[in-house]
DNA sequence: AAGTGTTATGTTATCACATAACATAAGTAA
DNA sequence: TTACTTATGTTATGTGATAACATAACACTT
């Protein structure tokens, strides 16, 4: 798999968004969904501004609003992620069921892959349970390398 | 204990500083010693710009620079945090030991709280090892409402 | 089809967070 | 003292995000 060229799995994830949206009668305009797929197109995140220059290229007028109202839109319906750590913003792999993201990057290769591990999911809930905080979105973001980079290499 | 008059507390994290700096051979100059100083004096996470606006009382030639040098020095030696979601700065209430930090942010009261959960520490942990993922660094934040601010007030 | 409220987009300016690059000064050790 | 390292001063700029207000597109009622 080439970076910016996984159609197969790009062209699904659209539809898949184009179908939820409509069920949810949210409106995936032809600007949104070319972020979506700006995003679904890069294995890696892109920060706010890297989507401006690509959409760009389609949208010659896009300015910093634009981008940014669509990542709302987007991050609301669950579509994309955001990174915290390095404020970029990632397409969703299986945006069908909500999950709390958890996110391993790769200082290395700069990949960032969903881990999505119900048991983290659970201990985390247990303990937020424990000290009676309600919460309301969840943040567990890991740094460091990823299996095949340490296994090629330098430490 | 009122906002921004935790004395005691503070003066104890700053002894506790001194100690531990001198211990490892690390230099904690007064400007570095400020700025630990308003961050433990302050019951809610800093902006560094937040801390600039502060620091300057002191050191009225302070500059962005200043600050993030002196946060620099400050997160390497674990005297404080970096709260990613919200690109702020937190003093570490037990720096004693070196942990994976983990926070709750009450989005009512704006307060941050350490969680410091072993078994989340270690479900992630064997989640990690399990698929082969060496972490550097590990960002747990939990947005939400407090015990305090949801027994209070309005849904 | 015309009118009306809502949602989306265009546009300008600015705020907020962070660092690069280079100069000077203060500590440290021979 | 000299030479070296570490810390600080200073200017400018890079990067990420939003406020505020104007216009356009849509969707629903009559």
């Amino acid at each position: 798999m080439k970076p910016g060229s996984c159609h197969t799995e790009c062209q699904q994830v659209l539809h898949l968004a184009e179908r939820l949206c409509e069920g949810r009668g949210a409106r995936l305009t032809p600007q949104r969904r070319q972020v979506l797929e700006i995003l679904c197109a890069s294995p890696k995140p892109l920060g706010a501004y890297d989507i401006l220059d690509l959409l760009k290229q389609g949208v010659p007028a896009a300015k910093p609003p634009t981008v940014y109202r669509a990542l709302e839109f987007l991050l609301q319906q669950g579509l994309v992620h955001r990174i915290e750590s390095l404020n970029a913003y990632v397409g969703c792999i299986h945006p069908d069921h909500p999950h709390a993201s958890q996110f391993l990057i790769c200082r290395d290769c700069g990949e960032v892959r969903e881990l999505e591990s119900r048991s983290v999911e659970r201990t985390l809930g247990s303990a937020l349970r424990a000290c009676g905080f309600k919460a309301d979105s969840r943040v567990v973001e890991v740094t460091g390398r990823c299996l095949r980079c340490s296994e090629q290499g330098t430490p």
